[in-house]
DNA sequence: ATGACGTCTTGTAGACGA
């Protein structure tokens, strides 16, 4: 099985290069994030053209997320948001059985600032995060997603200049550790302990032709798919090209 | 460098992203 997950920073600016991606890799499941879709302006139809289908979790401006599977073997039993989270209109939890794996597209709040009012949202939404792992442990599990949240200090290109922000702060890294407590495993990590996996590049002053990224967009795997796992990495040419985006999807084969 | 870039909007400037 291969799964991808990438944030597309708005489908429908993105649509062309999504299509792109499904026809180079055929992933056996896709999770997309920051689809930024409205209710009904989902692009069915063009992924049905594909030979995919989705299921989405959309509200509009903001945030949005979906998972894809081939239509031969669809996404099914879904759930759309995520129990206690602050901000159940912000469609950032999508929950979808594909292939007996029971797979999860998140995208966690960014949080702005450490005193942001968002910066609480941020944190109970990861403390939600780990409880709904939590309830899901046992069958095959796939949690995939842009977390906002840098694991380590190896996972920022300089730790020192994110001192004092959000992404890197203990706070946030406790509560991705409580997430990875129920059991996941981060599938990057497992394979590479070395190379820095940066997964987002600011659009500004050439960060991604410089190198200067951060590796915040996780695959998360429960023990069984873990021990499977035989690839994970990112596909760094969709970063490049025309109208990228800021994101880079992340893929892991599972044997 | 307090910006840079990209996407969105009852839009054309401001919010948001990370």
């Amino acid at each position: 099985m291969l799964l991808a997950t990438w944030n597309v920073n708005s489908l429908r600016a993105r649509l062309p290069r999504v299509l792109e991606f499904l026809e180079t890799h055929r992933p056996d499941v896709l999770c997309l994030q920051e689809t930024k879709t409205a209710p009904g302006d989902f692009p069915h139809d063009e992924l049905t053209e594909a030979g995919y289908v989705a299921v989405d979790h959309s509200t509009g401006r903001w945030a949005g997320v979906a998972i894809l599977a081939p239509a031969a073997e669809p996404p099914r039993d879904v759930v759309r948001g995520l129990p206690g989270e602050a901000r159940p209109d912000e469609a950032r939890w999508v929950e979808a059985t594909v292939a007996r794996t029971r797979v999860v597209s998140l995208y966690v709040p960014n949080g702005r600032a450490l005193d942001s009012p968002a910066f609480d949202d941020k944190l109970s939404f990861l403390e939600a995060v780990a409880t709904r792992a939590a309830a899901l442990a046992g069958p095959p599990l796939a949690v995939a997603g842009d977390f906002n949240v840098a694991p380590s200090d190896a996972d920022v290109y300089d730790p020192a200049l994110f001192t004092g922000t959000t992404h890197t702060s203990d706070d946030e890294r406790a509560l991705l550790d409580a997430v990875l407590g129920t059991g996941l495993v981060d599938a990057y990590r497992r394979l590479d302990a070395v190379s820095p996996g940066f997964t987002w590049w600011d659009y500004r002053a050439g960060h991604f032709h410089k190198g200067l990224g951060m590796r915040i967009d996780l695959t998360l795997l429960s023990p069984e798919l873990a021990a499977r796992c035989r690839r994970c990495g990112i596909d760094r040419s969709f970063r490049k090209g025309p109208r990228p985006s800021d994101h880079a999807p992340l893929l892991t084969e599972l044997g």
